[in-house]
DNA sequence: CAGTATCCTCGAGGATACTG
DNA sequence: CAGTATCCTCGAGGATACTG
């Protein structure tokens, strides 16, 4: 009498749903897919951007999506590199899905887990355009409000970007210092940089031009659009529910 | 000195994809969230409908649909009614996201512990549509070929339809004898019936007008236009990968 | 019909250290 | 840079029996 349900991983069901969540119903799978749609290609950036992920995991997790056809793992002159397959690109509207999703229903404030600096400076280093730099370095110093306070550093140059958690042997071009959650609302879409300056819940010192460009240096989030016509959707409906 | 990442849940990231995934990326959660979304509105069916998912855990999930705003649960006359709320309804466009990408890249034939009669039986008495079935009783008998070979009974009133393990006391109108797993796949709409009864996979006995409009008295899973359309388009398209 | 309570197992996944 | 190997914990969830 062997147990029925014992060592099943899936959900024993002939539907395409289910099938579909065998795979993409891991924990981490997901959005290990969002960062790879994202254009995150190597091993270590990808575990970067997932800092409560361990190493060990999302390699397991790598190669189920190489097994499944999902990505791909590639050795590119002495590097790793993992790409989507078509399998892979069209989980793009899921994701969209997801997105839009939570935007409209779980996009309260960012909790006290969720307010990792180091997490949000690789983002915006991520993120820059480069092309919209000015010439030469432009240091920038953030001073997070929240506790335990600490500062981070951003040298900024059309040919490099780097975070330094340490301070840099450089002078200090920009200070950006006020609240880390309204800088994250704001690099999700879910504030305007210049309205988080307005409520004073971040402020700017530089020269007038540095102050005036800083914000269009960076792209923020690749889901900003869809978040801000999301949010915009949300303002203009009456609360059902 | 704390254990970072001890008892987190969450996955640390002020993101909505991610605030979405902490609610929905829990096993079971979605598949849930589908027959919800199907009409299924007790637990005991909901039970029924996912027989690999445990009562307690079933129990456990539903209790967090409900605290996310997710599903309601009403007392209704005596018995107990979910439904979603507008947070669920808004799930739709996700599931059919699942459905598709399930669709085109993991629909292959069904597997040996998806091949669950009891299951089938159960989808197909919950989507007769009485309004199209004969007046008086006709009395199904269906005779899996898979091994263990076993028989399944339906038994068709516009009044009420109901499956039996054991033979009922009325003589057969209708033999349906075959591969339940072609039967699986007419029902999600990889298939046709006339298809499979052509293909010989499955066979009917039974008087020609029985013949003729057994098919059309159960209206299959809920799924099938968005699967067809979905089989169409990728008939229709050069194979990429 | 719609669950709850208890007990127990086992495997997912973290911590840590190591490698070509 | 891109992982692997080992050891260990703990909590998700199954089995079973019970309830108003």
């Amino acid at each position: 009498m062997a147990l029925k349900f014992h060592n099943m991983s899936g959900f024993g069901q002939f539907c395409p749903v289910s099938r579909a969540l065998e795979v993409l119903g891991e924990r981490w799978t997901l959005l290990i897919m969002r960062d790879l749609l994202h254009g995150v290609m190597h091993f270590n950036d990808l575990a970067r951007g997932l800092p409560h992920l361990s190493r060990g995991l999302l390699s397991k997790r790598l190669k189920t999506l190489c097994d499944e056809g999902i990505i791909v793992r590639e050795e590119v002159d002495g590097g790793v590199q993992y790409s989507v397959t078509q399998a892979g690109e069209e989980l793009r509207p899921l994701i969209y899905q997801l997105l839009r999703w939570g935007t409209r229903w779980r996009f309260e404030e960012p909790q006290e887990d969720e307010l990792d600096p180091v997490l949000l400076m690789w983002w915006m280093r991520r993120r820059v355009v480069s092309e919209r730099l000015p010439k030469g370095r432009q240091v920038v110093q953030f001073d997070f409000t929240e506790e335990p306070e600490r500062s981070f550093w951003l040298l900024l140059e059309r040919s490099d970007v780097s975070v330094c958690l340490d301070p840099p042997p450089y002078d200090i071009d920009i200070w950006v210092d006020g609240s880390l959650a309204a800088l994250f609302e704001v690099w999700m879409g879910k504030e305007e940089f210049d309205g988080t300056i307005d409520d004073g819940r971040i402020r700017i010192r530089a020269l007038p031009w540095q102050e005036r460009e800083f914000s269009s240096w960076f792209s923020r989030s690749p889901g900003v659009p869809l978040v801000k016509e999301e949010l915009a959707r949300l303002r203009s409906q009456p609360d059902l529910n």
